[in-house]
DNA sequence: AAAGACACCTGTCCGC
DNA sequence: TGCGGACAGGTGTCTT
């Protein structure tokens, strides 16, 4: 489900029911996620969520006590409930509030994670190694230019590694290279600054549209009230290998990299 | 060090 | 209708 744009709609749908709400109860219905829930996440009991924060794709809930780290791996999904509305199945995880709402935790493949951290720092480990953000100016042509030398990879590989930059998942990589006519297999090196220039603002552009946008729903993402996000329809080719392309009309190709589905224009892409 | 394969887990879809 | 296999938005870890 989830690529950055639709972790920054979750973070800004949930925010408001939890920024200064007291938490009166942590409840851990399945701790085998990812990493296993750790018994410590009982110490947000009582706290009061002082902010929310997103780094990559994880999301910090900010208390007196620690932070609380969430991630939503590939089918989590966080949404705001009234506590006494039944549980569905693979609920994991619920943080009961004094509003009488609930913040529920629902991922079926449990790739996900939630972690409890004393202090920012203890983090490091799974937070330290991340590239820039996407949506700020430390990510730009110059930075990525660089790391991008003696990189025989192809570009979607390296622009979908949290060491160059972060948030860039399947979806946004794969229209971000069409919208700026790369082949997805070029090797990274061989990529002009001016062209990184180019595509690293059509990764800013594509990210923060598809923010404002919703996020993009394909199976089953929705927003924390429920809406779905409304980024589908724009995707250029992200699910459409086989189906022609919108700019020359030449049927797009699909193919396998780095175990990830990639679908470009023969024609449109260099 | 870098690149690629694989693992984690469940659900869905497609062909036989 | 059932069964097997491929595939799905992520990322840590292992092997070359």
């Amino acid at each position: 489900m989830p690529e950055l744009p639709e972790v920054e709609v979750t973070r800004m749908g949930i925010s408001p029911y939890l920024i200064s709400q007291t938490v009166k109860k942590v409840a851990v219905y399945n701790p085998n996620m990812r990493w296993p829930i750790p018994a410590e996440i009982a110490q947000l009991n009582g706290q009061v969520i002082d902010k929310i924060e997103r780094r990559a794709k994880y999301l910090l809930l900010y208390c007196h006590a620690g932070i609380a780290l969430l991630h939503l791996g590939m089918s989590g999904k966080l949404c705001v409930v009234n506590s006494n509305e039944p549980l569905k199945k693979h609920d994991h995880f619920e943080l009961f509030l004094q509003s009488g709402k609930s913040l529920r935790l629902n991922d079926t493949r449990r790739f996900g994670a939630v972690l409890w951290f004393s202090e920012l720092s203890d983090a490091d480990h799974v937070l330290a190694h991340l590239g820039p953000e996407p949506l700020t100016d430390h990510f730009n042509s110059e930075y990525v230019y660089q790391k991008a030398q003696k990189r025989q990879v192809s570009i979607k590989t390296f622009i979908m590694d949290n060491k160059v930059v972060v948030g860039v998942g399947n979806i946004y990589a794969n229209e971000a290279l069409f919208m700026s006519g790369i082949h997805p297999k070029k090797a990274a090196a061989k990529i002009s600054l001016a062209k990184y220039k180019v595509l690293v603002e059509n990764i800013k552009q594509v990210l923060a549209k598809a923010i404002k946008q919703g996020g993009t729903t394909l199976k089953d993402f929705s927003q924390a009230d429920g809406k779905p996000g409304y980024f589908a329809q724009e995707l250029m080719v992200y699910g459409r290998a086989g189906e022609k392309c919108k700019k020359c009309d030449l049927e797009l190709t699909g193919l396998m990299i780095g175990q990830r589905a990639t679908v470009y224009c023969k024609n449109c892409q260099k």
